[in-house]
Order: structure tokens, then C-alpha cells, then sequence
RNA sequence: GGCCCCGUAGUUCAAUGGAUAGAAUAGAAGUUUCCUAAACUUUAGAUGCAGGUUCGAUUCCUGCCGGGGCUACCA
């Protein structure tokens, strides 16, 4: 790579000029500022101490060093502590026969370690939403980022299926439902379970008020209202295994199932295992036991076990209720154990919304305290909220935007602009629609992932089904533009193999566009390290830019010198690969043609 | 109250402590004999406030002001 031989060729210059060591990774290197001349800049201020000169003199004996002992620094000029090293066209052109030839823009090779990713669990008592949409692609593109980066990776889904919210939806089916199907209700099976938490919402509500219009105090009104009750008996049930109980569960629970699945297939995103909670909630307590025989744990006077963190800035955190029965907590530290003997990880990340923060801190905190060697590798992806213009996204007042629906419409507006545009004549239908299912699911998965993820965000429809600018149609639609111009290189017999020496001089945007190529494993490296895809949408979209004005400004076939032409093909095959690499990391299919 | 996160052009987002804070969009002005105009080119516009750390701060520290979250023997 370039950019690491400037690295070590700087090194080579502080050991021979000022005896000092330095290591490669340690040295810092930066594209250059368009307004000033070179490629790579280097700063030479946190090594004035070392070269015990001023910055101008310094940068000119550095810069001096390179121009004599490296054959590809070809100028270098200095402002102030700015060493500014242009890097010689001969070198360019030999790192972009290395690119195209080599198996760059591939994964990296296997790295031995194992990752386990979980997201999305959703609840089985109502559809998913935009913020599960976040959830998720984030998750899989992470997911496809660790992978190229030499994880072996684990992606998993905790399925939260049991509980009081999901009692709720059961009791309202039973009370205020025909006994209908799916099927008879004409709308897929986790709208339908949805459509009855909501009438128990409803309900509940309806009753709390005539409980406070007859003068019940609203707190207590909450607590005593009859569906709420019902249904903390129905959960009572159901832990004791009641028949009819379990038996509708399963019923109901199946319909939702059924429905992620044809969700989950839209977004193009699968798991390698499921776990659910009814089968989870129950683990840990042996756990609680390990911790109190190490007294990590405490006891107080009413059996209820507590952990205290307050040295590490925390509070005391209940573990075990009085009466023996588990928490959250209890339950995610046996799920983790339970996940590391499944999967014997090395990282463990849990994308799962930044109002849990606490809880995670928590969480891998005490795992550290009972000695599990992998918690340092416990990884919360925290994600910010998503808003909407309106304001928050309540599932109670009715303010959420639907999973399902807001695929369709992206679908739809990418048909709607891709006939607008007369784009699909030559197309039959299975491509027409393939390409508006790419393309709208496209849109809404950049839109997601181009924004740092721990940072709230807002989602406004109407900028997200937009295909200009910064967007995922964007960076598709260079794509499929280079591939026309290859294919049309191909008809002409120009080929992608050149000899650098004989390419001559380059301008500046295939200098720009080279210098992108060689940072793609940097990008990838940042995302990796970061769980951020957004570090990796960022490289996609430069690229795709800095493509789409090389195009503009070169023309690719209006040359008589094979070997420029050549050259320029193995340029825009480059790029290609690099765009369509990046992609599908982020999860999002490029077409050949649009 | 305590703890955590966030405040950047009209708007939505960028910026390992580095040079004159980048894009996109909306605004203004242009570019099709030519490989896909879902494109390209020009132009105008921003770091909440006050200190501190240093060669240098959007970034690190302190205080204040705004927005959000957590602070259940709920999950």
C-alpha cells in the first residue's frame, strides 16, 4: 500500500536524520488540502521536540531526505509545520496496476476470532418499526463489515416473545376478537396481533379514566384497572404452563413470526440463530450464586440480592428480587454466558438503543467482576433515536412509521421516478421490479447508515425517498454508469491491462481518484473499529462523486493513445469494484444498469 | 436532584487536536452533436455562550444555556 511505504519512508528519515525511532502505525498521514500543492501531507509539529528545529526547517530536511532516498517522492513543498509530498504520476499509475490486478477491495483474510452480532429483537406484540429499520441494517451492516475485516461472525436475534406487553395483545385477542386469522383479517399476522395491543391500550385507557372520574387516585387507578389485572393474570398463567394459555401464545406468536419473516425477507436480512426469551428468561441465577459465594454480590435483610458499583461511578443495581425471581438484569448475565458457550466469542456486540446505555454499563461490568475473560470484548452498539419532523415516534398515540409500509412506498416512488425518467424500456418486468426493490431499499438503508449511529437522528419521508445528492440511488447509479462504459470497452477491445511508464502525465481527478481507491482498507479498518458504517458510507459516496466529475471532465473514449484509454478503463473497473464492495458491505445490491 | 448523550450553513448530515470548518438539499447562475442529465460546473451561506489546556480546539477540560435519555423488586 502507498500510503503505509510514505509512512515507513518518514520513519526511515526521522531514524537517519534525528535517531529517532518511530513507529509506522504512530506516524499520522493526511490527504493534502486541494489549495495546496502534493498528495500526502505530513505534520511535522509534534516533532519539534526531535528535530530541534523550526517547523519550515524541519519539513525541508525531512522533505529532503524523501527526495533523494525514495524514488516516488517527486516534489514537496513546506507552509509552516505542512510537509506536502507529491507523489510522482509514474508511482500513481504503478498503484493503480496493483489495484486493478490485485485483490484489493476483497475481505481481508481470516483473522481466527469469532464476533457475535444480536439486533433487532423485536417484541412479538406489534409489527416493526423505523427504529427497529435503524436497528437492523445497522446490525448487518456491521455484521458484513466484521466479516470483511476476518471475523468469523455469529449474527443472532433475541426474540423478545413473553411478558406482560405480549399477555396484553393475547387478552384483547381473546376478549374484543372474533377469533379471526390472518388470513380472514386480510392483513399479515404481526398487524393483526398489533392491531389488538393497541385496542388493549385502548381499553386500558378507556378505564383508568372511569376509575379516576370516581375518584381513585390515577397512580393507584393504573395499578387496579381490570385489563390490567387480566392480563397480569394471564402472565401468571402462562409461567405455569396453563394450557389454553400457552396454547394461544403459540398460535398468536406464530402469526408474528410468520410476519417478520416476510418483513425481514424484504429487508434482505437474515440470522444465523434465533434465541428467544421465553426459553432465556430463567437463566441466571447460577450466576447470582457464583457471584454471591465470590461476594461480588450482597445480600439484604429481605433476600433481595444487589451488586454495588459505586466505586466505578455507579449505584447499586438489584439483581435477584426478594422473593428469588429474576430481573433483566439476572437474565441478560445468563443469556451472555449462555451466548459465549453457544459461540465461543472473542467480541460480543449488542445494537440495541442508547436508552439502555446504563443497562449495558451495568451489565458488562459485572460480567468483568465475575471473571469472564471475554467481557472486555462485551461491545454495546448504541444507537440514537430516530425522529420524525412531527416529533417522537409514539407507538401509543398512534405516531410510528410502519416497517412494512414504509418499504412499500420506497418501492413505489423508485418505480414511480424510474418510469419518469423513461429508464426501463428495454427492461421486462422481473428486472423492472428487481431494480425498484434495489433501488428503494437502497434509498432507506443509506439514509439510515450515512448518520454516525450513536447520534439521534431525523427521518423526514420526503428527503429519504430522494435520489439526488447524497443518497444510496446516487452511488447506485454511478455504478451502473461505469459498468455501461466497461461493457462498451469491452465491444471496442480495450482492455483493462496497461504499462504504467507508458501512461505519461495524469490530471488531477485520476490522481484523486486513486488516492480514494488506496484508502478503501483504512475506511474499512475505521468502520470496523468503530461499529460505524457510516465511516464506510462516507468512502462510498466521496468515491462515487469523485468518479462522477472525472467523467464529466476525461472523456473516457475520445483518445487515440491505447494505452491512455486502457488505463482510464482500468480506472473506472477500479472504482466499480470498490463502489460495489462498499455496498455490500453496508448491505445495499448495486445494479449493472439502471 | 444525580448520571449519560447531543448542540455546526435556512434544513439534513461530515470533519484520528491540524492549514481558509467539508457535503447534500433549498436559493441564484450555467452545461446535452459525446461513453446513462438520477449527472456536472459556478455562486451565496454555519461551530449555543464564557473561560482554560497548546504551536494550533468543532474536537480535550470547567462553568452556564438549550434538546434528549436513564435514574422501577417493568422488560
Amino acid at each position: 500500500m502507498l500510503e503505509t511505504e510514505i509512512k515507513r519512508a518518514i520513519s526511515g528519515a526521522l531514524k537517519s536524520l534525528f535517531d529517532h525511532s518511530a513507529q509506522v502505525d504512530d506516524i499520522s498521514l493526511q490527504p493534502t488540502r486541494k489549495e495546496f500543492e502534493g498528495n500526502y501531507t505530513f505534520v511535522t509539529f509534534p516533532y519539534l521536540k526531535i528535530t530541534k528545529s523550526n517547523p519550515e526547517q524541519s519539513g525541508k530536511m525531512i522533505g529532503d531526505w524523501l527526495s533523494e532516498n525514495t524514488d516516488f517522492v517527486s516534489r514537496y513543498n513546506v507552509v509552516k509545520g505542512f510537509l506536502n509530498l507529491t507523489i510522482s504520476h509514474l508511482r500513481w499509475a504503478m498503484t493503480l496496476q496493483e489495484i486493478s490486478e490485485g485483490k484489493n477491495f476483497g475481505a481481508m483474510p481470516a483473522n481466527g476470532k469469532k464476533v457475535m452480532v444480536e439486533f433487532s429483537s423485536p417484541n412479538t406484540n406489534k409489527p416493526l418499526h423505523l427504529g427497529h429499520l435503524r436497528n437492523n441494517f445497522l446490525g448487518d451492516a456491521t455484521s458484513r463489515i466484521l466479516w470483511a475485516s476476518g471475523y468469523e461472525v455469529m449474527k443472532v436475534n433475541l426474540v423478545n416473545d413473553r411478558g406482560i406487553h405480549i399477555c396484553k395483545s393475547m387478552l384483547a385477542y381473546q376478549k374484543y376478537g372474533s377469533g379471526e386469522t390472518p388470513e380472514q383479517a386480510g392483513i399479515k399476522g404481526d398487524h393483526l396481533v398489533g392491531k389488538y395491543y393497541v385496542k388493549f391500550d385502548q381499553e386500558y385507557k378507556r378505564e383508568i379514566e372511569e376509575l379516576v372520574k370516581s375518584g381513585v387516585d390515577p397512580e393507584k387507578a393504573k395499578k387496579e384497572a381490570p385489563s390490567i389485572l387480566e392480563a397480569q393474570e394471564m402472565l401468571k398463567k402462562w409461567e405455569e404452563q396453563d394450557q389454553g394459555t400457552v396454547a394461544l401464545w403459540e398460535k398468536l406468536n406464530g402469526w408474528v413470526y410468520e410476519g417478520f419473516d416476510q418483513t425481514y425477507a424484504t429487508m434482505g436480512i437474515h440470522f444465523d440463530n434465533m434465541y428467544q426469551e421465553s426459553q432465556t428468561y430463567l437463566l441466571g441465577k447460577d450466576l447470582v450464586d457464583e457471584g454471591l459465594k465470590k461476594n461480588i454480590f450482597f445480600k439484604k435483610e429481605d433476600g433481595s440480592v444487589w451488586v454495588d458499583l459505586t466505586d466505578e461511578g455507579m449505584d447499586e443495581k438489584l439483581v435477584l428480587r426478594g422473593d428469588g425471581t429474576a430481573v433483566y438484569m439476572t437474565q441478560d448475565m445468563g443469556t451472555c454466558e449462555m451466548k459465549h458457550d453457544d459461540f465461543p466469542f472473542e467480541k460480543s456486540v449488542y445494537v440495541v438503543g442508547n436508552e439502555q446505555d446504563y443497562h449495558f454499563k451495568v451489565l458488562f461490568s459485572i460480567m468483568k467482576k465475575l471473571g469472564r475473560e471475554y467481557s472486555d470484548g462485551l461491545y454495546h452498539l448504541s444507537y440514537g433515536m430516530v425522529d420524525l419532523p412531527s416529533g417522537k415516534m409514539k407507538s401509543r398515540e398512534g405516531t410510528v412509521v410502519d416497517a412494512d409500509d414504509l418499504l412499500q412506498e420506497m418501492f413505489d416512488t423508485a418505480e414511480k421516478h424510474t418510469i419518469e425518467l423513461g429508464k426501463i424500456e428495454d427492461m421486462d418486468n422481473e428486472e423492472s421490479n428487481a431494480l425498484y426493490k434495489m433501488l428503494g431499499l437502497g434509498a432507506l438503508k443509506y439514509f439510515l447508515l450515512k448518520v454516525d449511529p450513536k447520534k439521534r437522528m431525523l427521518f423526514n419521508p420526503q428527503e429519504s425517498i430522494e435520489f439526488q445528492g447524497h443518497t444510496g440511488p446516487f452511488i447506485q447509479y454511478t455504478h451502473a454508469r461505469i459498468s455501461a462504459i466497461v461493457r462498451r470497452a469491452k465491444t471496442l477491445e480495450i482492455t483493462s491491462s496497461f504499462d504504467p511508464a507508458k501512461v505519461g502525465s495524469l490530471n488531477q481527478r485520476e490522481i484523486d481518484l486513486i488516492y480514494r481507491l488506496t484508502t478503501y482498507e483504512h475506511a474499512l479498518n475505521e468502520s470496523a473499529e468503530d461499529y460505524s458504517p457510516s465511516i464506510l458510507a462516507q468512502y462510498v459516496y466521496d468515491l462515487a462523486k469523485d468518479y462522477n466529475g472525472f467523467y464529466q471532465e476525461v472523456p473516457i473514449f475520445k483518445e487515440d493513445n491505447k494505452h491512455i484509454l486502457s488505463f482510464r478503463i482500468a480506472l473506472s473497473n477500479s472504482t466499480a469494484r470498490a463502489l460495489k464492495m462498499g455496498m455490500n458491505l453496508l448491505g445495499i445490491d448495486v445494479p449493472e444498469r439502471m
